[in-house]
DNA sequence: TCGATATTTGAGCGCATATTCATATATTGG
DNA sequence: CCAATATATGAATATGCGCTCAAATATCGA
């Protein structure tokens, strides 16, 4: 049995959040461009070389992530350099990989 | 930052996996069910009562958790008891909910 | 056994969403 | 200023998914 949390029934606000936030880790692109981002700030392009994506792929899913508060960027130039932004995220994400990889 | 995890690139096999879980975890209506769930068994018919859901509804979403083995069931004369069977997804839930409610 | 209740199951519909493609915007170097 | 590079953005497409509805299955009580 886990800890305990939140009386019944759930805020209809709170499972729309709880939702989102699951929702953002629950496609394999995200995930790859999330665990790549949680190792230091990279630029679309070399997201995109990296994980084999196209840079346009990249820069929507980047957008997604924006507007949830879970990456940011800063200017260098021309490019754009993302970084992680939400550590809570980035917990429960890098929790599950160890809990899948040897659970 | 958070814990150290998993080496690059991360195995296809883990991302699918870690985003097979999460995408469990990503709507509304399996969160709410995990959630009554998590205080106890609970019928189809009880379910759909407390959450003002179809219980075919219902049922289709156990069915889901069940393929994933996040929920199991024992019958009970002529109605199924679900129950809660994943505690380390019980806990990313419990944990997210706190978070979000007052993180 | 028959009817009522509880749940499962499958088809179908409508909607969300991930990717691609084309185009727009911005920055740099020449 | 122009061409080249880097990224954003919007439309279109295709796939996935949650719900409903109808029908099947199973259990229980009379």
């Amino acid at each position: 049995m886990a800890t305990e949390s939140s009386g019944f029934p759930l805020p209809e606000e709170t499972v729309e959040e709880v939702s989102r936030t699951f929702k953002a880790l629950g496609d394999p692109t995200r995930i790859r461009i999330l665990h790549l981002l949680s190792r230091g700030e990279a630029s679309v392009g070399r997201i995109a070389g990296a994980l084999s994506l196209s840079p346009s792929a990249v820069s929507h899913q980047l957008a997604y992530l924006r507007n949830l508060r879970l990456v940011k960027y800063r200017r260098k130039g021309s490019t754009y350099l993302y970084s992680c932004l939400d550590d809570h995220v980035l917990a429960l994400l890098h929790q599950t990989i160890r809990h899948v990889e040897h659970g």
